[in-house]
Formats: C-alpha cells, structure tokens, sequence
DNA sequence: TAGATTGTTAATCGATTAACAATC
DNA sequence: TAGATTGTTAATCGATTAACAATC
C-alpha cells in the first residue's frame, strides 16, 4: 500500500484535509476543485493536487474531486477504519479531559484502559472507564495489547515509563509529559504534544507582530 | 528589537530551545557547544548556531554557548517576563485541565479569568478561578484588558465569539475548538490547536511503518 | 600559542509554486 | 466539441547542511 514514503508536512496536512472534507460533506457540497478547496483551507491549489497525487489520482479532470469519495480514501490513508488499542497513564486533570474530550473511536482508536498511580483514584472512573492501579498495567497489556498508550504523567516518571511499555508492547506515545520522549528502537512512533510550547509561540507572534509595520 | 523577520520552523524551535536549556541549567551545566546541544536536541549543530544567529551573536568562539545566559536571553525573545492578560472560554473537561495544568505564569501569561455560558457552572471554580458568565465578558473585558483568550468551546460557538471577542480588544486566540480560526485582521495572532490531528498523525504513522523494510 | 568552537557564507536539499499537456 | 480541471513535470523558493575564516 505504502508505494513510496510520504514527507512530514504532507502527513501532518492528512488530518486537515480530512476534517475540511467533513465539513464539506455536511453541507452537502458534491464535488471540489482543488482550487476552492485551497482558498477554503488557505492553501495553494497546487500544493493540494501534490499532495493528494502522492497517494494516486483521486480526482477527475474536467470536474475536480467528489468530497465524499476523497474523505473516505484520505481516511482510509489516515486509518480511521483501524481499532487500534488505546491506553492512558496519569488521570490527572489532563488526562481525564483528554479521555473525555478526544473522540478516540472516530479516529480508529480504542480507549481500552486507564491507569493512575495513585491509589485513591483506584475505583473512581472517567470517561466511561474505570481507572486502574499501574501494578496491573502489564497483565493488562499481556491480555488485551494495546498498541498505543497515552502519556499523562509528569516529566520525571516519563522515560522510566516509556521503556517499560515498550517492554509491554507498546509500539507509539503520544507524549503529553513536559519531556521529549526520544526512542532509538525504529519500531516505537512517538508524538509529542507540548501544549506549553504552542502556547508560548503565540506569545512571541503577538509580541513580534505589532511593532513591525 | 526585531531585526528582521524570523521563518516559523526558527520561532517554533525556540520554545524547545528555552526547555532543553532549563533541563541543562537543572543539571548544573554551565557551558554547552552547539554540537553537544544538537546530540540532545536530535538537530544539526549548524542548525542551532544559525537558529540563534538570527537574534544575533549569543556564543564565545571556542567555548560555545553559557547555558545561564543563553536560557535567559531565549526567554527574553520569547516575552516570559512580560505580563499578558489571558482569559478561558468554556470551562468543560479541556478547558478546566488547561486552566488547571498550563503553567501560564512561566511563560509570561496571566490567566485572569474563566467564562462558561452553562450557569450551572457559574459560582465554581477551577485552578483558583471563579468561573463566570458569558453576559460578565464584555464588562471583564473592558475592565481588565486581557490580550489572549484561549478557547474551549464547540466548533459552532467559535467563529461568532471570535469576532466579539476581537470587538472586545483581544489580540490573540489560543484555540482549542475543533475548527480552524481564520481571522482576517493581521493584527489579531491564531495558534490553531488540534489534538485530534495530532492522534490521527501518530497512528498513520504506525500503520505506515512496519511494514516499510 | 594551539585548540576549540562560533558566526557566517556558500552549497545542497527538499518543499512549494508555476506551467501545461492530458483528459474528462 | 469546448471548457474545466486534473496529474505531472519543471522552476522557484526557502530551509537545512557543510565549510571555513574569525576569534576567544
């Protein structure tokens, strides 16, 4: 399937495409030439045609691309048909607002477990699912295999953690620990998520914006 | 201050930059070589020395970069001293975990107020805030002149408030909604945050992986 | 001074844009 | 058919890397 690998910033543009398309679909919009979908998403309509030929012609000439076919193909890409097993360590403030608010199903992943541990949290649950002691992560991962698991926990415990579930066989973070997770095992994906980062960027933007012109 | 215009890949790494330097000066770590720095990072030496050329000459040839002085300078650029007004819309599970667990004053941010349209919600609180009513907005606004509103309210409340809230003087959204902010004055700065994107980047990643070798 | 490492210029690489022939 | 718009190649632009003279 994969007949060539895909660049960074075209993959990171997968999920927008598709969530543009999602729109697009829910107002009922038929068909879209690349060009009204780049103004729509602020692209080019190049960079669009580009990209979406990296995985074969979805379009057609003369009459652009039919929004509901090219959602379903680029979801496909993105394996949303997929039920990858989830879990999340650290039912912390965060962690329970991301189990909570992220649509974990609707992205082809299954938020199968939570674990804390911290013992008072034991027995309590969110987000539909109790939250268990760490001391029965590894015969929870010998039985149900979760692929990916979440990480909610401060800093310090991050890399401890991290070689332990890879041990468990776990193959991908995503890494919401102040801490970048740096994996030499190829196999291992990693995404990290620095909210704080994000936030100080738009800092800088309103303070170097305002004074330039 | 603003010599000439950075590229977005150079201001997204400077919040990285200012991370690792914090971890360095934990360490007790005074002096740090580009190259040193880059086996770190995961970068290339060439990258950082050009990266902080762009601010100007930070380093010492032959000695290589004072951890300190450097963090310091950084986190000038990146206005951790200054004292920006920030308040929250939409006091769900996100929105209370972000309150709660964004350290906003460490990065030169103040969070000065929280707001929910449901009343029930009206007279609790979360990270030491009270949470308000919509109708106490334009007033708060008037009175206390925030500059960032971070929003996490649904997809169809966002566009509508956006444009009040630029009314209301604010210059910068931090955006958690699930749609993409796009505001046409230039003076107003969009940091677009989708963690759904961010999952479903992590697990086309892992399909697409294995089974490349 | 000699060694190390920066600051900076030039070379390379990759991503985006432009152009246009193919074709629906 | 004529018009529209893709798929795709070539040109451009920008970011990263390499190289090295400057200098601490």
């Amino acid at each position: 399937m994969s007949k060539q690998v895909i660049s960074t910033p075209v993959i990171r543009r997968l999920p927008r495409y598709y969530r543009f398309l999602g729109d697009l679909e829910r107002e009922n919009v038929e068909r879209i030439s690349s060009r009204e979908l780049a103004q729509r998403m602020g692209l080019s309509a190049s960079q669009i045609r580009q990209d979406f030929n990296c995985f074969g012609g979805f379009g057609q000439q003369g009459y652009g691309y039919h929004v509901k076919e090219l959602r379903e193909i680029i979801g496909g890409i993105l394996g949303v048909n997929e039920r990858t097993g989830v879990i999340l360590i650290g039912a912390g403030n965060l962690g329970k607002a991301i189990a909570a608010h992220v649509d974990f199903e609707k992205r082809g992943c299954n938020l199968i477990g939570i674990f804390d541990s911290d013992p008072l949290l034991a027995g309590t649950s969110t987000a539909g699912l109790p939250i268990m002691p760490m001391e029965t992560l590894n015969s929870f991962c010998s039985q149900h295999h979760p692929q990916v698991a979440v990480l909610c926990i401060p800093k310090d415990a991050a890399q401890a953690l991290t070689d332990e579930l890879i041990a468990f066989g776990i193959g991908g973070f995503w890494n919401f620990s102040h801490f970048d997770l740096r994996v030499n095992n190829p196999d291992v994906i990693v995404e990290n998520v620095h909210l704080g980062d994000s936030l100080m960027t738009l800092a800088y933007c309103m303070h170097h914006s305002t004074d330039e012109e």
